[in-house]
DNA sequence: ACAAGCGGTTAGAGCGCTCTCAGTACGAAC
DNA sequence: GTTCGTACTGAGAGCGCTCTAACCGCTTGT
């Protein structure tokens, strides 16, 4: 291999000091000793320059202190445009650095990935994992938790069985949503939904429903994948579909941006002819031309949140294995 | 802890397998073996459910497979709307796990951050660093340099010390831009530069300055932080101290979305009265009205080649210590 | 016939740490 | 002065793996 300067041990370092391993090791970990020992190892270490070495501590304590967050999507969505990854990412990270853990990335686009990262994680490479994101009845959360690591999910999982996780309130929302549409005297509400795979497509649709079925207004539905792209064209489609709609709830703030341009297009006024809603409050909805009102849901929230019940697996306590964090209606131009 | 059935090790395996622990080993890491062992070792693996302890291999390889990929910036900015760091990492990421390597992510926002991820790194948790978006002359690269931890960096160092690098041809890139402006008639080309501290918004404004330099142009300079935000005040200031201006280039895409705002609102019409032209090519510059004429740097390539020279660095080979990818004018509608 | 060579194997040391348990020092208690 | 308790320290085993060096049983060369 390349230079690499043997780094001081704890052997050097007790010998410096002039004592044991163990009494270094003692002062390392906080444990008390005198405090002239305290003392000679401090400065030991000092003049050293040790650093413990992570891979023999792990080896006897078990503990990696990595955690790792999986993204089992395609890297095309994960990483185009959706704030939604990076806001997770930075939440995420906000609690591990207070509890001094590390970040393990996992991208699980492919198949193959997905394999790879069930090996890894199964050679208890890390102490606790984060699955956000999950698309129809993923095994893995499942998988894992048999082998024994403390699982969080985003969202309650779509298979079998129930595993701890972090939501928001997704119906809520777009109830509200839809209401508020109602109550402005709308009466041709349709809706962009997301893909049904995934709890936050299936769950604001339901909303949608709902809010609808206590009105005479019928549903007009699309549904697109969370993507810009779709969301223009589920909008022209449903234009296609009906003509004289007056009000559209998107169910992402990406998607309404592209429907946003779709009605630009077609020659309507949003929102004097149509209004529009989307869901996310993504920094992007404050921009759009008229800015997006839009149901909040608190995204770096979710990360923390995870982050937060994850630790608390991590270390042995039990936790209330559901979380629904609220949302909010952000009135602005567009509706 | 909890619960944590004894998993089998190569002692275990062996046991079944008949064989040593060294021939297991060998079996594990594909050495040559004879096909009678290696079948009764396959076997018993399987039986077993045999996974490698890493912390084991890592205490004698010292090899971890982790590669960092730091990020010393105030997460307001990485994790905002910037599609830059999700680019980078999906890059990196595509690298790595061709390279069978695991990704820990470091933001190092605040100053204790900083020094824990140091520390961190010092202690030989990971086997390679990638340092991104670095402002001024942070002197971590040349820290772990010397500690002997293979670092690339995103751009070249400000520092004293130079450190293998992958950058973008940003002069050129800002050069051609202006040029395009120049050719175009315009006469009155402003820019709006990004922050002096970090070599993105350094070179592009040199490449402005130069290219302008020709001409008997004379310059107008606003500065921004590379945010939406940042871009909108700039251009109004802009306005302000020249209110003929014809022509802005912008330093990023983010910042000419926000500059495109500020122009529609002091009523200029995009391109007929001022033309604008960005940077980066992000997804968004495709769907602003009217769509973004901009400078393409190649974002994720950026993070596969800090990945790929990292991964040779850390296999030991000696590298080429800097790359530079090209960028390219992408013709839309602003200009 | 015997040494040398060779693929394949094994025993054993050791990576740097934690942790148990026995040991020691010292003051309080009787 | 002996005994006990308290508070710390140190020796040593062991975590699961790799890797070196010795070793095996065989085919070769002379």
């Amino acid at each position: 291999m390349h230079s690499d300067h043997r780094r001081p041990t704890l052997e050097s370092v007790a010998a410096r000091a002039g004592v044991s391993r163990a009494t270094v090791s003692r002062v390392v970990n906080g444990l008390p000793v005198t405090s002239a020992s305290q003392e000679s190892v401090q400065r030991a270490i000092a003049e050293l320059g040790y650093v413990p070495n992570h891979a023999a501590r792990t080896l006897v304590t078990r503990r990696t202190d990595l955690i790792a967050l999986v993204l089992p999507e395609p890297t095309t969505r994960v990483f185009s445009d959706d704030p939604f990854f990076p806001g997770v990412i930075h939440g995420v990270s906000q609690e591990l650095e207070a509890a001094d853990k590390q970040l393990v990335l996992m991208l699980a686009g492919s198949a193959a990935s997905h394999t790879r990262i069930e090996r890894s994680i199964a050679a208890h490479h890390v102490d606790g994992v984060m699955l956000a994101s999950m698309h129809g009845a993923d095994p893995l959360p499942t998988v894992l938790t048999r082998i024994g690591i403390p699982v969080v999910c985003n969202e309650r999982s779509l298979g079998p069985t129930s595993v701890p996780y972090v939501g928001v309130d997704n119906m809520g929302g777009a109830a509200a949503a839809v209401k508020h549409l109602l109550d402005a005297g709308r009466t041709r509400i349709a809706t962009i939904a997301g893909p049904q795979d995934m709890i936050g497509g299936i769950d604001r649709l339901t909303g949608y429903r709902e809010a609808l079925r206590g009105s005479s207004r019928r549903s007009i539905v699309a549904v697109g994948d969370f993507t810009m792209d779709s969301g223009a064209s589920a909008m022209r489609q449903l234009l296609e579909d009906d003509p004289k709609l007056d009000a559209v709830f998107v169910a992402s703030d990406l998607m309404a941006d592209g429907a946003l341009q779709a009605l630009r297009q077609s020659g309507r006024r949003v929102p004097d002819d149509v209004a529009l809603i989307g869901f996310d409050d993504i920094a992007l909805a404050a921009y759009t031309d008229p800015p997006l009102t839009t149901v909040r849901q608190p995204i770096v929230e979710i990360g923390r949140h995870m982050a937060r019940q994850l630790l608390r697996l991590v270390g042995g306590e039990t936790i209330e294995p559901t979380v629904i964090l609220p949302t909010e209606l952000v009135l602005r131009g567009s509706a």
